[in-house]
DNA sequence: CTTGACCCTAAAGTATGCTCCAGGGTTTAT
DNA sequence: ATAAACCCTGGAGCATACTTTAGGGTCAAG
């Protein structure tokens, strides 16, 4: 299979796959006698592996990492994978934290706003704002 | 003042504070005869503006444009104020939400890993992530 | 045999928000 | 007068995940 097919077939396009492979996400294929990439069926199993570790918020590193112990599963444990999950589970609980804690403030700030067609002269957003004492 | 006292007030670096200016998030100040930025003490009071507005998700683009509306107020409206606030505050909704959604699919596959010390040769985790369809 | 579709490389560009560097003046205190 | 501390500029570097560009081979169909 040369990269366009599998671009097709992994719905990720064909200089992504150039660039997942200068990083290190799939391994460099074998190349035909005229230079070009000649791919094995199962890369698409690990393109798809990789796309769902992104969707779940790994980073291009860490899909890296994880399909490195997916090569060879046998040789790792399933303590140090779900350590990897429990890790990133973590760091999506504290970036909600965080959003939520934003939202909040500028909820609170937002409703003591008018809204109307007045000038903002004495808007309640900009004064929170430009008071806020930030720790 | 000079760039050092105000990074001093503000609590930002003087790389930061150039940073800015380039980036038109705080105007430009006067120069000194041997070209120093001297600075006036309202300036404190911009920055510490653009650090609020950062603090709850703005970018410093849209900090410029917040620092823009709140420098000539009385030509804006709250409801214009008030229009930026609740279209940040539909971001920061829609990030919790893709947070929340990756944080759920990835809490599901990791409590179907058993985390023994056994090999990962077939861990859920890894399973999961390789059979996931992505629509 | 030519045209279009496909493939190759290295390098630069995009967006965000800084941070650091080199090389060189200025101010301030001792 | 000299050294520390401060200021200046332009440009590069960092991290992330690609995308685009430029210039140039290869392959398959008609
Ligand atoms: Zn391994
Ligand atoms: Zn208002
Ligand atoms: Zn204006
Ligand atoms: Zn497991």
């Amino acid at each position: 299979m040369r990269i366009g097919e599998l671009a097709k077939q992994s719905g990720l396009t064909v200089d992504t796959l150039r660039y997942y492979e200068k990083e290190g996400v799939i391994p460099a294929p074998a190349r035909s006698e005229s230079g070009y990439r000649e791919y094995l069926p199962e890369t698409v199993d690990f393109l798809r592996f990789v796309q769902s570790a992104k969707a779940v918020g790994f980073s291009l590193k860490e899909c890296r990492n994880l399909l490195e112990i997916f090569h060879h599963r046998s040789a790792h444990t399933c303590a140090e994978v779900k350590s990897l999950s429990e890790i990133k589970l973590e760091e999506l609980d504290q970036q909600m934290k965080n959003l939520k804690a934003m939202h909040q403030t500028l909820k609170a700030i937002s409703d003591a706003c008018c809204g109307s067609t007045e000038s903002a002269a004495s808007c309640a957003i900009l004064n929170h704002l430009e008071e806020a004492s930030m720790p």
